[in-house]
DNA sequence: GTCTATATGTGGATAGAC
DNA sequence: GTCTATCCACATATAGAC
């Protein structure tokens, strides 16, 4: 991303170098129209390279993917960790408050739809975790399960009182909001006023805020 | 699916005519590996007949997959509009209540998993819904937004002191539980005993009951 | 109605020049 | 490092025999 010149934007993509034009395209392209609907040819057309830049580069389609999301989860990744560290040692020995648990992990992916590029990854991740390729599910579950365990244990203990099934149904909510409010797909926006929409996308804190009031409201019922 | 003879099973398959054949085997494999996962051939040779029968009974591919939906969703979408109408009978000149509202649209899709091929058809609308391809999105979204119109309209009934925006992403978790819930992607299997989500998954009206408890105590927070 | 054979297009991957 | 040209597998769709 930050690249060696100072870019007047991200129409100007020709100043960076081969393989970091081939890796923003890709994100882009696969966040609209999936892993399987975009075709190497159609990447290296838009970023100004050939088909072969793929493979030296990445090897496979596979691996390029992969790339991207090694770049893009890192960072997510820490910054969940950190927080739901600071979470627990504010609760020390108590059971952390759920809606503190929910923040660390739900928060640091919302607020990545910021940014453009970061609202392009969040569909892309969306996408791509209910993407019923094995190629792409593995990737995609590989990257988070690692940062989704502790979350989940952290959980476990905020809701002690939950029985096996019920919480088990409940995470699956809990996932269930975060992949359809990051993928974004429109489906809604069918079905409400288009100032509401609007106005909610505007505001990603508050839709943060709103995410939370739902699932901490669904966790403790 | 009920067929002339007394069918053994599922597995019995060839005894059905060449249609009803490429339709079953082409919706369970469509809802493992999606619409563009699986191709004709596969389909074809699975359901014991070969391409051309395709093109001669559905035209085209994209056809096959608006049958499969056609053919699934128009009991579906009869009994959520019946009970809607309940809900809004029992209700009179008041607002309904939002877990009613809720229970409508929410519980004839749930209970689909009652059934292998239900289950199946869950899946593939599921993931069928969060599709990129647009070919694939138009089929979907059109053959559900009839249905959801009038149930939009009454749960903006059964919540008048929420504020648009708030709505907008509180219906937009709605869809996540929902669509989550109905892919059943795995993806929470992975973090918790084996044991929960078996239990879970044995019992599908409880597991309604604690999908319902999440989004109204959600929509009601 | 059901098949074989094939037309036609597009995908990922690679060889080899520069 | 970057390109052109090409290989090969597989996709949808269709023509035409039976």
């Amino acid at each position: 991303m930050s690249s060696v010149s100072a870019s007047d934007g991200p129409a100007d993509v020709s100043a960076k170098p081969t393989r970091e034009r081939i890796l923003e395209v890709a994100e882009r392209l696969f966040a609209n129209q999936g892993y399987n609907g975009v075709s190497l040819r159609r990447i290296t057309t838009e970023a100004d390279a050939n088909m072969a830049a793929v493979h030296y580069y990445f090897r496979s389609k596979e691996a390029l993917l992969k790339a991207i999301f090694d770049y893009r989860v890192q960072p997510l990744t820490q910054e969940r960790q950190q927080r739901l560290q600071e979470v627990l040692e504010r609760a020390g020995d108590q059971p952390p408050k759920a809606r503190d648990v929910l923040a660390a992990f739900l928060g640091p992916g919302i607020r990545l739809s910021a940014t453009p590029q970061g609202a392009i990854f969040n569909r892309l991740s969306a996408i791509c975790s209910v993407d019923p390729d094995p190629v792409v599910k593995q990737i995609v579950f590989g990257v988070h399960d690692a940062v989704a365990e502790p979350f989940v244990a952290a959980l476990r203990r905020a809701c002690p009182e939950l029985d096996g099934p019920t919480f088990f149904v409940r995470l699956q909510c809990v996932f269930g909001c975060m992949m359809y409010l990051r993928a974004d797909n429109g489906r809604v926006d069918r079905l409400l006023p288009a100032a509401d929409g609007e106005a909610a996308r505007r505001d990603y804190n508050a839709t943060l805020e709103r995410l939370l009031d739902f699932v901490e409201a669904g966790m403790l019922a």
